[in-house]
RNA sequence: GGUCCCGUGGUGCAGUUUGGAGUGCACGCCGCCCUGUCAAGGCGGAGGUCGCGAGUUCAAAUCUCGUCGGGACCGCCA
């Protein structure tokens, strides 16, 4: 792992790219000239970042296209305005050494004897474009082709198609095809919330549009197609987030004949490939951890492995307590260190997020100084403990002097759960510092909870997932037993985020008959939710395991952007909007006709 | 489905706690001056439905309720 800060490197342009970039208007870029261009007459084009007039003879404007600025001296800019577009041809000319401008690339030299067309005029930007100031995200989005002109986002998005091509090349480097799936196809059950399209050809009946291509992934390796791999596009119907929208790209990856860790192998090369090309760094082998350490250390199935605040065990401790509070199957803890200087009100808050997460409340505890050496404890609750309880509990946790201790028993889930997002929400840190800390996550629980009411377990990725071979004996036992099983699916962790995640598939129709039973999938409704993928499964599927991760997220962690929107070019609001084109947008009522669709009348209130 | 935060000239903020004249700051915009600036500088000027709607009050940017928009998060995302 890196422990370097996230530094994408400024985007480069070689010497191959420059020399097709001239046109019919231009001969050089913007920000390629340097002092070894002193002497020529070159014409740029670009748009006008900022103007300095002296008088009527002298103004210095600012011409800016992707690559940078370079400042051209004209003999008067009355006519020229902020965003104009413009051809300036003029003459590289060496500064004198009190006029370099060492904040730019292109401050040893400048544009003398200028002659300046006006191609574009252009009307005041509604947000001025330079970075000292943040604008509003709905301006932003609303006239995103000019927020696209920032560098920060030219950054962002050059970036990302350096992490595209890097992934391609890493994939077909390995075997792996490009295989192109639909667009338009039968809603699958199960999993998100489908995005439909009405069938005008078939009225009444609606296609699905993909969560990800899994089922036809799987076909091509029925097919013989050995490797597959696509930067597809999924679309799920659920709600928004920072690092969510309803469309995204995945790296979406499935191999023949290979084991879990023949993926692992084939994503954490493409992975490195994709780091290289972008910070110019090398990680090492990606670490693992099993999804129980990552639960019980962490409270988290994606730990953040920046920062400390690990999740302390402390049932042991409080075994046979008097303190109701503490009568629990489980009890852990987090150590705040120099948490004992939180104010009451952060304390309060604390406790109204835990109980606001599911928690039935939180303890916390001051770590005080004693006599002889020894700590004390400050809380509301202390009285209630014995002092044995509270000399294990120190001895457990470790705590000293000025340390906060902050607890929550229940059942083991949502002590994890409200630990995790606690320790998160104390010390998370931004999102660009902290290296680089990729982490596999393996050996996930085949089933993630058995259902109360019907007794049947609920699978935790997919019903096509293989199980642990060494947990197969368990398959037969109890609940409990059940949701013992491990399966054989993985995730990439990297700083807190879910990178992807992927799985060895069911090849053999009796573990998938014995999956299906499990879940209480009956052969009919088995037949009629996945027929064509079980059909294809009569025909000889090879052993086969996959793996798919999100780009957006990806390119957001490694230019250091804390939301996903800022490395799309035009993403929507976290209400399902664009603030650009107003989608989405009542349809004609012809159309509706056409596709033999009713609407409903809007809810009045 | 839920919790929390935000909405004030074109942009970003302060003002709201404790009601009293649309008050202030920075940037931008317009005009004039200025021959070495690079976040140029100086002088002057224009620009407001305090998101919207009710309510309380002699009086609301400020208090209450509702609503719309934006954001963060929980649920959800096999």
């Amino acid at each position: 792992m890196t422990d370097s800060p996230l530094s994408p490197r400024p985007v480069v342009f070689s010497d191959d790219v420059l020399e097709h970039l001239p046109t019919h208007l231009r001969t050089n870029m913007c920000g390629e000239l340097r002092p070894e261009h002193v002497g020529r007459t070159v014409s740029v084009c670009g748009w006008v970042s900022s103007r300095r007039v002296h008088s009527e003879h002298l103004a210095f404007v600012d011409l800016r296209d992707y690559t940078g600025l370079v400042q051209c001296v004209v003999d008067g800019a009355a006519d020229l305005r902020s965003e104009y577009v413009v051809r300036v041809t003029g003459t590289v000319v060496a500064r004198e050494e009190q006029w370099i401008n060492p904040k730019l690339a292109t401050g040893e030299v400048e544009l003398a004897d200028c002659t300046v067309e006006v191609l574009s005029v252009a009307e005041p930007p509604p947000f001025q474009l330079d970075e000292r100031h943040e604008t509003d995200e709905t301006i932003r989005l609303r006239y995103r082709y000019l927020d696209l002109r920032r560098a920060q986002m030219q950054r962002n998005l050059r970036t990302r198609a350096t992490i595209n091509s890097a992934i391609r090349r890493a994939m077909e480097s390995q075997g792996f095809l490009e295989v192109e799936t639909p667009m338009l196809i039968a809603s699958t059950p199960e999993g998100a919330r489908d995005f439909v399209v009405p069938s005008r050809l078939k009225p009444g009946s609606f296609y699905a549009l993909p969560q990800s291509p899994q089922l036809f992934k799987q076909l091509c390796m029925v097919g013989g197609i050995d490797r597959y791999f696509q930067i597809a596009r999924c679309l799920r119907d659920e709600d928004l987030r920072a690092d969510r929208q309803f469309e995204f790209m995945q790296l979406d990856a499935e191999m023949s004949f290979a084991s879990q860790d023949d993926v692992l192998s084939a994503i954490s090369t493409t992975v490195a490939a994709v780091v290289e090309a972008v910070t110019g760094e090398t990680i090492g082998e990606i670490p693992r951890m099993t999804w129980m350490e990552a639960a019980e250390r962490f409270g988290s199935d994606k730990p953040d492995v920046r920062f400390g605040l690990e999740l302390i065990e402390l049932t042991d401790v409080f075994t046979a307590t008097e303190f109701n509070a503490f009568k629990a199957p489980c009890i852990k803890g987090i150590r705040v260190p120099g948490g004992a200087e939180f104010t009451r009100s952060r304390l309060d808050e604390l406790t109204d997020r835990a109980k606001r997460w599911g928690a039935k409340g939180l303890v916390w505890m001051r770590v005080k100084p004693a006599d002889a050496g020894s700590v004390e404890l400050d809380s509301p609750v202390a009285k209630f403990l014995s002092d044995d309880e509270k000399a294990a509990l120190v001895a457990a946790t470790e705590a000293v002097d000025g340390d906060l201790l902050l607890l929550v028993a229940d059942e083991r889930p949502k002590v994890r759960h409200v630990l995790g997002l606690l320790r998160l929400d104390i010390g998370r840190p931004p999102v660009n510092e902290g290296g680089l800390n990729f982490l596999w996550v393996v050996d996930f629980p085949l089933f993630e909870s058995v259902d109360e009411a019907t007794g049947r377990p609920v699978s935790a990725h997919h019903p096509f997932t293989m199980p642990h071979e060494d947990d197969f004996g368990l398959l037969d036992g109890s609940p409990e037993d059940l949701l013992g099983v491990r399966s054989q699916a993985y995730d990439l962790v990297l700083n807190g985020w879910e990178l992807g995640s992927g799985s060895v598939r069911i090849h053999r129709a009796d573990i998938q008959q014995r999956v299906f039973e499990l879940l209480g999938i009956s052969k009919e409704e088995a037949q009629l939710k996945f027929g064509f993928l079980l059909d294809a499964f009569r025909f000889g599927p090879p052993p086969h395991a996959g793996f798919a991760f999100g780009i957006d997220r990806l390119v957001a962690l490694l230019v250091g952007e804390e939301n996903i929107r800022e490395v799309i070019a035009f993403p929507k609001t976290q209400s399902g909007a664009d603030p650009l084109t107003q989608a989405p947008t009542d349809i004609d009522p012809a159309q509706l006709a056409e596709l033999g669709l009713r609407l409903l009348p809007r809810a009045a209130d």
